[in-house]
DNA sequence: GATGAATGAGCATTCATTCAT
DNA sequence: GATGAATGAATGCTCATTCAT
């Protein structure tokens, strides 16, 4: 109910009456109306959280760029497992609150945290382009979101594989090919 | 109102006292508390559909790259003008019903398809890489749109020239510099 | 519970779980909530009925006014045994419903036709004075009854037997000195 | 409706209903329900308050005794005035709530101080009988809330003028003309 | 007999909106 | 045009009661 109309809008009777229970049971089991939506949204983060696998430039079977693809691909893989919660990430638990706000802040801050540290790791092995790690961070989370944004709002039909591959792409190689700009150590390659 | 409290916390007493004037006044300009902030957002999605100059690869006086980040500059520099707005775009306006996030999707396919022309118009010039234009534009809008939630929303202290610049390098270079994956047509390049 | 609580505070689970049993056990026992509070009062009711022993003016071993202070002494002394029970008595049994105010009347009338009998009895043989003994009645009860409510709920400290000497001194001589009053009977004593 | 009803079966529907007006108008007088029977019980309290007036022997012009009658009758005659308020106070307000409880409980220690006061100062001039006058203020205040109670409630018809008689008379004589009692000063008359 | 999960009628409260002044 | 008192539909939540196990 979430998913489909939005926290306010989903009222408790919605709820109940899709669940096939009374109103009553549904105050057995959660707090208030708020609460159902935070454990949704709270397990969604939790399930999110074990989707990453940290990067292990010693591993010899899988090279760094298959290990951060397949992290792409897992992340992008549970989130469009359960596309209603998704959409409950991405949309709903969004404004609802200050305190709510905070949370998705909280979250994202943690996995940034994880995301920067492995951006860190990698430039010390050369992997990772010389600049703001934290900018780094917050442009790649801000491309993944958007992307699967997309697809669980617009439905934008696309295979999951073909998503991996295009954010792969484009954490790779970026989308400009000009090289006169102010940027610091860019250089005319050609 | 709305970006201090959010929309459904945002009472018509509070905006009609932090304005000034009676409740009665209020309906007298807006025919509910929708249309005031539909009126908000769309002003905010015309202030910024202004924001855009198309680049011209013609232009003798400012090279492709300097004109995109003129473009980047001014969308950042308008977003970042009215930072309470912003939080409305961003924050409040996503999930508050199905036909507002209908809006935001319009708008933001509009926005879109003008950024869509502009990399197929410059991978012609060669200025853009070759790849799917749509996927590049769902990326870079949504990396865009992350680094003006974090500094709105989170208060991330960081100058707009270097907002600019980070973008834009994220956008010419992307982050990584693994070159084994399976995109397309990137080859080894040392 | 509901001496701690009040009728309405006192949830069925907080009962039940004082009680240490079941929810379902709860009503194998009693109909509903107001049938156990019924219960209480009406056990209530009947200890306090078989406090009073009739007055016999005949007698030959205690005097009218020893059995007078031994039926005050026993009210004193049942009520103030469970004080609970006599504080939902006076408290929450009071203003429940329109159905539990007439219980209550009814009761006190029964026991005020007792005391009124004893009242009629006791002008006969000169121990009481003149006057409307219905009025007589109503004013000593609710004196008993201010008393009790004192201590039981404001925790007044007293022993047992000053109160029962108080009162009786009160019931005896009541508290003013002035003589000249407009009331009937009354002539200057000295 | 209170006073019909009690606390807990008044319903705002018929309280709005009775009052004709909407639901959103009682809460733009009234915090929420408990506020409103709060108000009428505190209003209650300050008219009752304003009934007394202090005892003053050096009053040339009236009797200490008429003084007191007088007291009695201003109390009897505001309760009676308006019998649903005196309802309320006598019968919901009692057990609603320990908080309640407390304000009763203090009003009517004031109530008390004020008397206590004044069976002190009538020890010293010889019209109030010797003894502990907390007692005699307790016991006082009981008879005549029993009495009040019995008329609202009961409908006992009655005269003011008989209550206030009957009353003094209680209070100046008490009822029993025993006199062998343990009650200290008591000495055989006869 | 005991249990406690499930029930749903019932109710206080909120707040966007109206309209007489 | 401005006002703000009045409105009442809408809704989250409680809690006494039931009944299958």
């Amino acid at each position: 109910m979430f998913a489909k109309r939005g926290y306010h809008a989903a009222k408790i009777d919605e709820i109940v009456a899709a669940a096939n229970v009374a109103r009553g049971t549904f105050y057995l089991y959660f707090e208030d109306k708020r609460a159902i939506f935070e454990e949704i949204v709270d397990r969604a983060f939790a399930r999110l959280g074990m989707s990453f696998v940290r990067v292990d430039p010693e591993d010899a079977t899988r090279t760094v760029s298959e290990q951060i693809q397949e992290n792409i691909r897992r992340i992008v893989s549970t989130l469009l497992e359960d596309r209603a919660t998704t959409k409950i990430l991405l949309s709903d638990a969004v404004g609802l609150d200050p305190a709510f706000d905070r949370k998705l802040l909280v979250f994202y801050e943690e996995v940034g945290r994880l995301l920067e540290e492995s951006f860190a790791d990698g430039q010390k092995l050369g992997v990772v382009s010389e600049g703001d790690t934290k900018m780094m961070t917050i442009l790649t989370l801000g491309a993944l979101k958007e992307m699967l944004y997309q697809v669980v709002m617009r439905g934008l039909a696309m295979e999951e594989e073909t998503i991996v591959a295009e954010i792969f792409r484009f954490l790779s190689k970026g989308c400009l090919r000009v090289n006169d700009g102010p940027v610091g150590s860019v250089t005319r390659s050609a």
